[in-house]
DNA sequence: CGATAATTTGACCGATTGGTAAAACATTAC
DNA sequence: GTAATGTTTTACCAATCGGTCAAATTATCG
């Protein structure tokens, strides 16, 4: 029989496994660079080498594939603000939370175009992993700005927006990175950007808080 | 003849003029939220109320009324940093631009998210007009903002980074409105979004610009 | 080895894609 | 009015879309 479809089986092939991992890759390639419906099955058949049936011998629908890419971008891209320590100081935090965003967006550009992708054209897919899993971390991680705030630790500000606003900054240099790199088209401007973002950033942050070092 | 195609007149009819406009608008929907690949002619004329040859009558191709669009757009979209006044006081230009902008984020999210979708997909249709125009627009405003700078009336800082942290933050939120509406959604904290956003925006570039009021 | 299960292929499907041709219809100008 | 022009519709096209199927091929295991 060959129904199983990479599926049926418990246990899963080495080349399961090796060809899941080419399709997700080149998925992400294609799905964060057209978007979920201005990406095709062929595009992506090909971009990881293999033919169309082959492919969907190992994911059932487009859909499938992109679910998939969805679960895994969505888990590690909250990593950062997960490791936000309400017992660490506000300083040591803010900064390791900005200079690990920035990081992300400059070692994954394209699973953070996936995400905006999917949030630019309103969500379909994940609308309840949004206002469920993210939303539910984003309440407890507003409380530890709260309660700095509380303390005299930084200037009193609304939490959310704090978090909006870093997200914003940082995600900018992945999705706009086109227009990043045509603005700072000159010379070596360009090639800094991630540098020179994050050390404007942290002081943005450090003065507009009102941290002071030490 | 019928050949014309709403081109070869000189003087545009005034059905011209009505019905190009209601395909744009119509456009100007499915374009902001499908990307420019996953939209189509079907989807555009549908909205706009006409059968897909008659909109075909009006523009020649799908590509056509994108263009006309996006160029309507980058140009509306550029006013607030076109009046950003060198003569101005930094504290009032910058508020003013941070609100002008956030306006823009809430009245014409549309607009926006056009606008991000084309340069997320690596704006192949507009790459010469970010090299070009956009980047001479933000090397002057720069050079205005550097002269603050060494002036003393605003701290020190990379005066292209502020402009596209001021972008980020304020876009995102027509950018990111689902998942702004997501996490703000507990009872009417939603609603409020784009003021608390004015305020908390002010503040950060304020103080995060040591930019001291009076 | 042989058998069984896993993988890959090519041929194909109906629906949708961007776009066209030509004729029917409506409007305007004289 | 009528003739020219402008507009809309019907019918259609080749290409591509997501996806299926059965047969051919390859890997695995005893």
């Amino acid at each position: 029989m060959a129904i199983p479809r990479a599926a049926k089986t418990q246990r899963r092939t080495r080349i399961q496994e090796e060809k899941e991992e080419r399709i997700l890759e080149a998925a992400l390639d294609v799905f964060s660079s057209s978007g979920f419906r201005g990406s095709t099955i062929d595009q992506i058949a090909e971009a990881a080498g293999m033919s169309k049936p082959n492919l969907l011998y190992y994911f059932r629908t487009k859909e499938a594939i992109h679910r998939q890419l969805i679960d895994r971008v969505l888990f590690t891209w909250l990593e950062p603000l997960r490791a936000f320590d309400a017992e660490g100081n506000p300083e040591a935090e803010i900064r390791s939370y900005i200079r690990r965003k920035l990081e992300m967006a400059r070692d994954f550009p394209r699973e953070s175009r996936l995400f905006a992708n999917e949030i630019l054209q309103g969500a379909p897919h994940i609308e309840d992993e949004l206002k469920g899993p993210l939303k539910e971390l984003v309440d407890e991680k507003a409380e530890v700005i709260r309660a700095w705030a509380r303390a005299g630790k930084i200037a009193g500000c609304d939490p959310y927006h704090l978090i909006f606003s870093i997200w914003a900054t940082t995600q900018h240099y992945a999705d706009f990175d086109v227009q990043v790199r045509a603005v700072l088209s000159q010379e070596s401007a360009g090639d800094r950007r991630f540098e020179d973002a994050a050390r404007f950033l942290e002081q943005l942050y450090m003065d507009g808080l009102r941290i002071r070092a030490g």
